[in-house]
Formats: structure tokens, sequence, C-alpha cells
DNA sequence: GAAACGTGGTT
DNA sequence: TAACCAAGTTT
């Protein structure tokens, strides 16, 4: 990693960030505490996830989880009810080992170091840098896709931003920069700006208060920065997703492995199919005979789904089926009216399904 | 190092 | 509207 070269003011830039970030700081729930363990929960939720969208999560989970005992006692299963519609579950999971480590292993106090907290499951390089400098107010740097997206703005980095050794390179700069006097507001103003006003598309350089440290600015070269590598399109996948009734109108839920894409959350059987594969009732029957021992009478589609994920779009078409038995639940699925299905974490592509199945 | 891992908002 | 983006971490 190269050293790199830059001409500035390092002195004046971090103190008109931190001037600015005391000045213009969004009032946001997570920034009326400082217990570590709130911080904690706030960057986790914050992972690749807008503000916004984060907000009522957060309210929600701390009124639930308010102590990091609480939640290290809690359910797994509340956990991911708590976190359900958030995205990237294994957040959730991750986050409630983390607090039983530190229960077990640190006496209930968030580890103040980095090595120890850089340890903790689902704590990364940007996470213990945030912890550290707002809940612990020391001088460790949290670069995010804000972060790199000032600063390559700032000092012309063109250094692609989705390579995991680029942001070391960040984190140079910011030891360079980052005050003793002020940490938490340094990182936080820096992100700040990201969000609020060096933006990647329309950036507000007229209102920018580092503007005048900015060399992209100075060249007119913002939307240039940051480079950034293009993702690969969704894969697409085929399913044929079934709803088995039992005589007591309860409908068939199978809780998915532990492991993977959205690992231990539930939904409705699904058998991977081909994408014009059609005739699908023999293979259907066969299926729910293996796995749940029940004789099914499949009906026509009731409906599709199309969900997407950042790396997989998922083609569901939904079957509804009849059983003329009453079904017995088995290790990893449950038989369960439609009323009682609100308690079971379900991802959103199977929200979807449920929408349908409810209407009917 | 690169792909897996969710969802909702924006342009 | 089809990308692109958003306070990343794990494998």
């Amino acid at each position: 990693m190269n050293k790199i070269e830059y001409s500035l003011d390092t002195r004046q830039l971090s103190s008109d960030i931190v001037q600015w970030f005391h000045d213009n700081k969004r009032d946001l729930p997570w920034r009326q505490s400082e217990d570590p363990y709130h911080i904690w929960i706030s960057e986790v939720m914050l992972q690749q996830t807008q503000v916004d969208t984060v907000i009522p999560y957060y309210n929600t989970f701390v009124s639930r989880f308010p102590t990091l005992n609480d939640l290290a006692y809690a359910d797994e299963e509340t956990v991911l009810k708590t976190w359900e519609g958030l995205g990237y579950y294994s957040r959730a999971r991750n986050l409630q080992k983390g607090v039983r480590e530190v229960v077990e292993t640190y006496g209930s106090k968030v580890p103040d170091n980095k090595k120890d907290i850089l340890s903790i499951k689902g704590i990364g390089p940007y996470t213990a840098g945030a912890v550290l400098s707002i809940a612990y107010h020391q001088p460790e740097p949290a670069v995010d896709g804000n972060v790199m997206r000032v600063l390559s703005r700032v000092l012309l980095i063109d250094d692609d931003i989705a390579k995991a050794r680029t942001r070391l390179l960040f984190e140079n700069i910011i030891y360079d920069l980052i005050p003793e006097t002020d940490p938490s507001g340094f990182n936080q103003g820096l992100m700040e700006i990201g969000a609020l006003v060096c933006k990647p598309k329309q950036p507000k350089c007229d209102v920018c208060p580092i503007a005048a440290h900015c060399l992209a600015n100075e060249e007119g070269a913002q939307l240039e920065y940051p480079v950034k590598k293009k993702k690969t399109p969704p894969k697409p996948l085929y399913f044929a997703v079934v709803v088995p009734q039992d005589q007591h109108q309860r409908v068939l839920i199978q809780k998915r492995p532990d492991k993977g894409l959205l690992a231990n959350l539930w939904e409705f059987p699904m058998i991977s199919v081909e994408p014009e594969q059609d005739n699908l009732d023999g293979i259907i029957e066969c299926e729910m005979k293996n796995r749940y021992n029940i004789i099914v009478k499949p009906k026509d589609i009731e409906t599709t789904v199309t969900h997407i994920f950042s790396h997989i779009k998922w083609h569901l078409n939904v079957y509804t089926a009849d059983i003329s038995t009453v079904g017995e639940d088995g290790e990893t699925y449950r038989w369960v009216k439609e009323a009682a299905l609100d308690s079971f974490p379900f991802p959103v592509s199977h929200q979807k399904v449920m929408k349908y199945i409810k209407a009917n």
C-alpha cells in the first residue's frame, strides 16, 4: 500500500468536518445514547441499509431488548421476528451471537479495544471503528461507503472501492485526519456529509463544508468518483411454492436451513424447477409425500410472485393443495392456522405469497 | 479475492 | 425502467 501523496490542510479539513457536523447533524434515535450496546445495534442495522429504513426497526428493537442481557437471553426466533423485513438476516443472528460472547467473555461490557471488539461475530472493521469512536471516543477510522465517496472526491482517489483492500487506504488517510478531541464527531460528520451533501448523483457542492478542500470540485470531476466495479445482475431461479391445507384449515410452513440465504426464516414449501417446466402436479405430489408424508391434490397455479435479492431473482409459481387428513408437525415444519402465521419470521418474498393465501 | 447475503428507494 | 445505491461482514 503506497502512502498517498496529498497536499492538504489536514487540520483545517478536520475541524471543518467536525464543526459542520455539530451545526447540521440530524436528530436520529441512536444519537440520543452513547451506550455502546445501542451504538452497536444501530451500526449493524445501518450496514447496507438506509437511515430512514432503520429508524423504526431501531426503535422497536431497543424497546424490546433494552439491555445487552435482554438480547443475549432472548429466543433467536423472537430476534428474527423483530428483524423481519430489514434484510441480511445473518446480521441479526450474528448480533445476538456477539452479544452472548460479550456476556460470557467480557462480563456484559462491550470491549473498548480493537483486538477484542473485532473478534466479535458480526463486527468488522467499520462497526468496530464506529463503536470505538462514537461510544468510547477513540480516534479509530470508521470507513463506509459514504467515507470512501467523500474522500475519493476530495483527494481524487481512483482505486476501486469494491475491492476490500481499498478500505485500508482510506483508513490510513483517516489516521492522519481524525482529531483526538472529537473522533466521534469527525467520523459521523464525514458520513453525514456523504449522506446529505456529497451524494452519489447530485452532490451539493455549493453547500459543502469541505468544498474548498475538494480536488474533484476544483476539476468538476465529482461524478467520476468513486470508481466502483459494476455488479453482475441477479441470476434467475425458478420454484414451485406449495401451500398445503389440512382438514383443520391449517397450512404447512417450513423452517429454512440455519445457513445461507434467509437462514432460519420460515416459508411455504418450495420445489426447485426448470424455467419452462410445466405439468408439475406429479412432482409436487411426490415431493410432498417424501418430505411431509402427505397426499396432496394440487390446484391450479394461484399466483406468480417474483422477488429480487442482491444476487438472485426468484420466480415463484404458487400452488395451493388440499390434504384429506390431519397434518402432523415435523422437526423443521409446522401446521399452523392462518392467524398464527404472523408469529413466525418470514422473508418479504413469502410475505408476498402469504398475502394471496390470506385473501382466499 | 470474490461471491454470498435482503430490501427499499432513487434516477 | 433497469441499473444503481445504502452507516458491511462472512465465507
